[in-house]
DNA sequence: CAGTATCCCTGGCGATACTG
DNA sequence: CAGTATCGCCAGGGATACTG
């Protein structure tokens, strides 16, 4: 909570994100990667399938892009079985579990506030002077 | 952390952010309002040019959108005083600052992790048979 | 100063179809 | 089953210029 912790290591603003939280945003709050991360967690290991059907409306491709990316990032384990038929399983890994404290958080700020938000637009769509 | 807390109230699921997160992530999430809310958090109220200084490199356009969109969510406060030339002020409400603890949490997991996921990235990037 | 107004442009996403 | 491959789109963002 400094003064200046928005400042880079070399003394220079950071163009585009200035804050020290970017990199973590974009790791754990781009598309798609939420709630993939939290059907992993919230199920269990699962195959490729499953996932599809429980992140609804997504589509192969993305899923598959966004399963890459997790996995490169060392927040998700894909298990490839060479049967016939092929069996993947994807598993969240120690490191996305870390995150789940952090998940909670989320969830408890929704409970607490969402309604304070609704409440917020509301009023500010109610009010003609604008 | 139950078993199904991804289901809608109405037993179906919630096509495309099948998790309980989702509407808080689109809240706070969504780009640019990360940087806007930290700098509004950390320097306290500030004129809209000084937020565009410190937001580098977001244009006038999107700046406005994003600060009008979060003050009708109830997370930030304008105020416009009628002198010449004018001034308005923007600082982060209540509600906002409620998600200081949240920020503060990222940046913790970020110091401790955010090694261990370039590490991964290597790894993975190293590893020819792919 | 604090924004609008306009135009443009891209990359991410969706849909669909196909394969080992 | 577990993905690729291809195409098209369009909302959101950037650049630039202008105004009360």
């Amino acid at each position: 909570m400094g003064e200046a912790d928005w400042a880079t290591a070399d003394g220079s603003t950071d163009p585009g994100r200035a804050c020290p939280i970017g990199p973590v945003v974009d790791l754990v709050f781009s598309r798609w990667t939420t709630p993939i991360l939290w059907t992993l967690n919230e199920h269990g290991r699962q195959r490729y399938v499953e996932l599809q059907r429980r992140v609804a409306a997504i589509t192969p491709k993305v899923l598959t892009q966004r399963l890459r990316q997790l996995e490169r990032d060392g927040l998700v384990r894909r298990t490839y079985h060479a049967e016939v038929p092929p069996r993947v399983e994807y598993e969240i890994t120690e490191l996305g579990r870390s995150l789940a404290p952090l998940f909670a958080s989320l969830v408890e700020w929704s409970a607490a506030n969402l309604d304070r938000v609704e409440q917020a637009r509301q009023e500010y769509d109610d009010t003609p002077a604008r």
